[in-house]
DNA sequence: ATGCATGAGTG
DNA sequence: ACTCATGCATA
């Protein structure tokens, strides 16, 4: 493991000539699987050389992907300067790309059920999780509840702190977890002054007014509720199951920035940012600037896509909803009062390259976590082994899945925005699952 | 829009 | 070593 964690990256680019290339991956093996391609900086480990040279096939991915098939292509692409806008094609792609999870959406959900992992709740879900045995974030322990079964943790059941139900809200306190240098990342499409456009016709008078139930929450356990979206923007009461117990504040809208939001707050305001943020002109990433210059929290476009895709954990969610609303106000009043982007000096830092997993070996690496989300430190080096692929990318890779399945929304829905529902005139039946991944609004 | 990656914080 | 918040690079 020492392998990739043990790279000290240098702080300064200083690369003044392109060496060759050295692409022989110092943790692959020949006819290995995976590909990986060198990021801009430089070398991640064993090879610090940089090249210029751009090649954007982005459309073999794309095409493999909507095949469902292979490719061989291992391409060594590298890209070391510019960033090209490659972005909106891809948009459409990449919807295609991976492969659709099982995920159902079960209308509603547990009852009773504690915790957070709301809407969707499928037919395989992992029956269990140790509660507490990762850090921080002492997670879940998956009571029965739609899953097969499940079986008593190992030791301990743990304090917790889910984040769905679950407080969440220190807006004033992310500071100090936040030391990390800001880099500069430029994704293309920077109009910002006055590219505004006027006000919206008002396209947004969404939020529901009286929803809200008792927020005060839940400590420990307590249903998250969370339902899913319907078709209908209809305001659902929920039971208000702790409103009695000495909590009883509420009052209020849903969409402040004070109290704790619901899932459906989340929902509701995810959409209705993303709308007033497109009528406005701006992108995504351009939001996430903005948020630094004027809050000092700079975000990527990325996680300001998924805050609108609300793939971000409730907590994360909860987070971010306030500096966000701040920019929207910000933003829908400053009509021409230039938001001044300044630029931070862009550093060099360097990272390691993105391995490309193939798809069988994705399938490979899906089973097993079906068979076991959390495996060892010696199933995974097995696993890395037989697979040939680096431990520390399987280690990751399951990281990754296990965030994967915390999500509040998962992949492969999406959302409908309201123009959806007008166009279904026929439609008075129920389900109409319109998989179909459109892209919506020009993205960027 | 997402996949793979980094790093702080926690045990 | 894991979780969690984030993001670069990519599809």
């Amino acid at each position: 493991m020492a392998t990739a964690a043990s790279n000290p990256y240098l702080p300064s680019n200083s690369i003044l000539s392109a060496g060759s290339i050295v692409h022989s991956d110092s943790g692959m093996q020949p006819g290995s699987v995976a590909v990986t391609s060198v990021s801009g900086g430089g070398g991640y480990r064993g090879d610090p050389s940089s090249v210029k040279m751009v090649q954007s096939d982005f459309m073999q991915g794309a095409m493999a992907a909507s095949n469902g098939g292979h490719m061989l292509s291992h391409a060594h692409q590298w890209v070391t300067a510019l960033p090209h806008a490659a972005a909106a094609a891809a948009a459409a792609a990449a919807a295609a790309a991976e492969a659709g999870s099982p995920w159902s959406s079960s209308p509603v959900a547990m009852s009773g059920s504690p915790q957070q992992q709301p809407p969707p709740q499928a037919q395989q879900q992992p029956p269990d999780v140790k509660g507490g045995g990762g850090g921080g974030g002492g997670r879940e322990e998956l009571h029965g509840g739609a899953a097969l079964h499940h079986r008593p943790p190992p030791h301990l059941g743990p304090p917790h702190q889910g984040h769905w139900g679950a407080a969440a809200a220190h807006l004033p306190a992310m500071a100090a977890q936040q030391q990390q240098q800001p880099l500069l990342y430029s994704q293309p499409g920077g109009f910002t002054v006055n590219g505004m456009l006027s006000p919206p016709p008002g396209g947004q008078s969404l939020v529901h007014p009286g929803l809200v139930r008792g927020d005060t929450p839940e400590l420990g356990e307590h249903p998250g509720h969370h339902h899913h979206h319907h078709h209908h923007p209809h305001a659902h009461p929920h039971h208000a199951g702790g409103a009695g117990a000495g909590a009883p504040l509420n009052s209020h809208e849903a969409h402040s920035d004070e109290d704790t939001p619901t899932s459906d707050d989340l929902e509701q305001f995810a959409k209705q940012f993303k709308q007033r943020r497109i009528k406005l002109g701006f992108t995504q990433a351009d939001v996430g600037l903005a948020l630094g210059t004027l809050y000092g929290n700079v975000f990527s476009q990325t996680t300001i896509c998924r805050f609108e895709a609300l793939q971000l954990s409730f907590k994360n969610m909860c987070k971010l909803k306030p500096l966000l609303n701040k920019w929207l106000e910000e933003a829908d009043s400053s009509t021409g009062s230039p938001t001044s982007i300044d630029k931070i000096a862009a550093q060099g830092r360097k990272r390691k390259k993105r391995t490309s997993i193939e798809v069988s070996v994705k399938g490979a690496l899906e089973s097993h976590f079906l068979k076991c989300p959390k495996p060892s430190a010696q199933e995974i080096t097995n696993l890395a082994d037989s697979l040939q692929l680096e431990k520390e990318v399987v280690r990751v890779w399951f990281c990754n899945r296990r965030q994967k399945e915390k999500r509040m929304t998962p992949p492969g829905i999406q959302q409908q925005t309201p123009d959806d529902v007008y166009s279904q005139v026929g439609n008075v039946n129920s389900d109409t699952p319109p998989p179909h991944h459109g892209l919506q609004a020009g993205v960027q």
